[in-house]
DNA sequence: TAGATTGTTAATCGATTAACAATC
DNA sequence: TAGATTGTTAATCGATTAACAATC
């Protein structure tokens, strides 16, 4: 089975542009990945702001992490920041932009439209983030609206027809845990390139489409845990 | 700066038990608590189904990863495993639930409600996982209706009164990032122990308060680096 | 020049995996 | 007894942190 999870080991890749020149370029480490985007965040409050330079000690402290690991992570942008001086936001906004593939938008569809489908319709960081949902799906559309913020919900049955029509990148499953691997079969049979999958359950699917699995309840958990120590540390 | 963080590092503990016997527990790892859930899902389905006993192999192959992995995470929770036979199901279920704290409810109220919001008041599975939302604010409370799947619903300027009053332990943040930090200072000032923030903000708080940051951005960000570098790959 | 901050190289820390003896 | 699977101990792998030379 080979793991996708290869693709994020940190280790050195070599690659070669057009003209057969090898250049090494780092392959992304997850928990890298995972941090861009709240630098993100902050550096376009900054550049708002009107700020043109920020240090990665700055950085640092506002996300609460040591500035090491921050110079570490925008390393892997590709940006070269100024010895004395720090990095220039605009230009550190866009490498993030272009290393995590934004700009261009994704194309998505969103099955399930329950109040979290419903949230994510109307996300608009999401759209800052590069994502675009085209359409949605639900077993039973509600009858009063065709659309939630736009974006048109049809049927559950059409969505081999509509994947088939259009160019889709990401199906979006908010649906019930026991629904979600019926769903799941559908959109790997219409030939959906890659899953973002808010159920709880663990989906069979092979290995040529992506998944990403988010889990509410792993929050939760840490969380939970946190308070027990505290309290239990207490005495 | 103490941070919570060190409270996971897998390190053993020296505990004192009330007759002042030490004995060893192991503080538990971030990733193995994150995993726990998951488990939990699996294992009440598997209970659900009339099933006895599991293996570590069964659970590794269910969640696609490493059946020494699953012995390890288990083994975080105490239960202890028959050779030759695997875990009895129920018992590892107390275990894991134990483990997390879960059994005795967590009190939460909810700050912001939107869709999403709204999400979290009808999220049955984390009732099931021990959370019990009590009552929810939002600057502007629906006009039509005074509860959403039974919580009631006030305006933002009663939450210090509420947590004056009632036994909260969390508070869940869902409201926009620019009102998150006046929010969180309210919270912090009415004495709020944790605060599971789901805004884009890094909160500024402090070190008595815990915090759990849930980012929708970079779980988005897996997927688009993933998208992309499989791409890349294709050529 | 002096102060600030990057970027490199090495060290440490933490998490996962491997190997296998113990045991049902 | 033979087969299966746990739990222990050691090895590897990956991520973060430390130290400091280079540079604006």
């Amino acid at each position: 089975m080979a793991s996708l999870g290869s693709f994020f080991s940190g280790i050195e890749a070599i690659h070669y542009d057009e003209d057969m020149n090898p250049h090494i370029s780092k392959i992304p480490k997850q928990p890298t990945v995972r941090r861009l985007p709240s630098y993100l965040y902050f550096l376009r409050e900054l550049s708002e702001k009107g700020e043109q330079f920020v240090s990665s000690s700055y950085i640092a402290n506002k996300m609460q992490i040591e500035p090491i690991l921050v110079r570490k992570d925008l390393e892997s942008t590709l940006i070269t920041g100024t010895p004395g001086v720090g990095y220039h936001i605009s230009d550190l906004i866009k490498c993030i932009e272009d290393f995590l593939g934004w700009g261009k938008a994704l194309n998505a569809v969103l099955v399930g439209v329950d109040h979290f489908g419903i949230s994510l319709l109307g996300h608009r960081e999401l759209i800052n983030f590069g994502l675009r949902i085209v359409a949605a799906f639900d077993n039973q559309p509600p009858k009063c609206r065709a659309s939630f913020f736009g974006v048109p919900i049809y049927p559950t049955a059409f969505i081999a027809e509509l994947l088939r029509t259009f160019s889709v990148d990401l199906a979006i499953l908010c649906v019930p845990a026991k629904e979600a691997q019926a769903v799941t079969d559908i959109l790997v049979a219409s030939g959906i390139k890659a899953i973002w999958n808010f159920t709880s359950e663990n989906l069979a699917i092979p290995d040529t489409v992506i998944t990403q699995k988010e889990d509410l309840a792993s929050g939760l958990a840490m969380l939970s845990v946190k308070l027990t120590h505290i309290e239990s540390s207490r005495y």
